[in-house]
DNA sequence: GGCCAGGTGTAAA
DNA sequence: TTTACACATGGC
């Protein structure tokens, strides 16, 4: 069997029930400013570890825009050490807090007001980061694409030659079978649920499409 | 022990 | 314009 578009392998996925033991929209603390700074500490990384640093950010009250971006940077170092690449990481948070606060003046106002180029300029922020930061941070109808997405649909023999192709075709297989404003909640979705599957069904680098295929 | 993780920037070729 | 490598930690 093969999936003909992105809305049958949506469909599929949805009949799992990947997200049941997930936060809402999958990214924990969906819509918030920390889903900027997991966007930029879970890069090369494992989840586990970012929660680790996050944790430490909390312990340490620099949870916000305000405090990050004055933090002096040999203590956000050692906050996000458990991250791995840290002193990149640090550098970029710190820029990328000012700059938000310079050109926005708060996070609320940089959610509704940012737009992809703006985030693609900040040094640190590739297109992963910045659909990631757009979508679970900003609330966007932006769809992530990543690793675990290129291997899912490898093992149902798809090749893309770009994160933007990859991207592209997740997103118009879904496009016109939602209202426009469901579509920030389903993308945001349909990207934890692969990440959940790849997990879950993989041996290796082999995804096991089994699971999805035996679901029709 | 080597490969990999919810990537990106930079410098060679 | 593509390719290779560094960044850093810890799990398996």
């Amino acid at each position: 069997m093969q999936i003909d578009d992105s809305f049958e392998l949506y469909t599929q996925l949805e009949s799992l029930n990947l997200l049941k033991n997930k936060p809402p929209f999958w990214w924990p603390n969906y819509g918030t400013f920390e889903v900027l700074l997991g966007a930029i500490l879970t890069q090369n990384t494992r989840w586990e570890k970012v929660e680790l640093s996050l944790q430490n950010l909390r312990d340490n009250d620099l949870l916000s825009l305000e405090a990050l971006a004055t933090v002096d940077s040999d203590i956000l170092m050692s906050l996000i050490q458990p991250s791995g690449l840290y002193k990149s990481k640090a550098k970029y948070l710190g820029q990328l807090c000012n700059a938000i606060i310079d050109q926005y003046g708060d996070f609320e106002q940089f959610s509704y007001e940012v737009d992809r180029g703006w985030l693609l300029e900040q040094k640190g922020v590739g297109p992963e980061t910045a659909d990631s930061i757009l979508c679970y941070g900003c609330k966007r109808d932006v769809m992530v694409v990543d690793a675990y997405t290129a291997r899912l649909l490898d093992a149902f023999g798809y090749a893309f030659e770009s994160y933007d192709g990859l991207q592209s075709w997740c997103e118009s297989g879904l496009i016109h079978h939602f209202e426009t404003d469901e579509l920030a909640n389903v993308y945001a979705n349909f990207h934890g649920m692969i990440v959940e599957y790849v997990k879950a069904y993989s041996k290796g680098k082999r995804v096991d499409i089994l699971r999805l295929t035996d679901q029709s």
